[in-house]
DNA sequence: GCTTGTTTTGCAATTTTATTTCATTTCTGT
DNA sequence: ACAGAAATGAAATAAAATTGCAAAACAAGC
């Protein structure tokens, strides 16, 4: 993993809020030609410091699906169990974000549906189906109120 | 707000996925030329379907932040303390996403930070600085076992 | 069921952007 | 200071996006 330097993160900066940017335009903010910039951003991506680039959709459009951010309690924390969970999560279509934390709580996830029918078979297949769930709380979103991808760059 | 049709959603698919697909390929794809491709979605970005284009970042390559999910409890309910606690929270960087919700919390966090140092003086000027913050409580990320922000199609 | 007006499409031409080539410059380590 | 490696810019090329326009598909009214 090798280190990026202050041109990188510049790039990076822009990218992560609009990567339609033309080469050219970032070229001129940073002080870099086209080519140079498209050099980097090339290697961005290779080395992974870029790891997807996406249309962020506005859920409104999309038969305006339920937010709901649930926090799940495992029994045991084994690790073979835990893994296994994760990896369920993971490939549920529906889990849009999954994070494995400390606390009294051991996952936190986002997931999204579109009717509460929807939620319900999924807390089953999830949560009920799942013998080494203790418990699970489910807060339902009612304003996204700040939601993106954005990380603070040095 | 106008309805999407079927195309509409493919080219959604598509793009949440990677945006950098050429217009060429999503014609192949979905049975369209380029240029009807390209016309699509010039409308869904001017209608809002499409909110923004971006590159995803691997925290990995920027210092590593760590990734802290916070449940924010409020004291009271008054809707105005509550719009002004929300638009702090959408103004401050580290806060990369905030969730209003129902149930025992009222907020639902996940903040990115370099240091615990730099968590520590957040905290203050998120929650101690704030008295109509009543309790919180944060939980640390050991795993991002999914991160995107990926809406199911109908 | 035909006609008229509107919208959407595909093709071809144009423009813009990304990518490659290559000589030169800038860095690195000795 | 010097050799080797890496990064750069200018120019050329390739690829992609965008535009103009005629034809096709569609919808509403008669």
């Amino acid at each position: 993993m090798q280190a990026l330097d202050a041109l990188d993160y510049k790039i990076l900066e822009v990218l992560q809020v609009n990567n339609m940017t033309s080469q050219r335009d970032i070229g001129d903010q940073i002080g870099l030609s086209a080519p140079a910039v498209q050099r980097r951003i090339v290697r961005l991506r290779e080395m992974g410091a870029i790891r997807a680039d996406i249309a962020v959709l506005n859920p409104e459009y999309l038969g305006s699906p339920i937010t709901i951010v649930v926090q799940v309690e495992m029994e045991a924390d084994k690790v073979a169990l835990i893994n296994k969970t994760k990896e369920k999560f993971k490939q549920t279509p529906q889990v849009q974000q999954c994070y494995y934390v400390t606390g009294e709580v051991d996952f936190i996830l986002i997931i999204l549906v579109h009717t509460m029918k929807e939620y319900e078979m999924l807390t089953h297949e999830l949560f009920f189906n799942n013998p080494n769930v203790k418990r699970f709380k489910s807060s339902i979103s009612m304003d996204m109120v700040k939601v993106g991808l954005t990380v603070p760059i040095p």
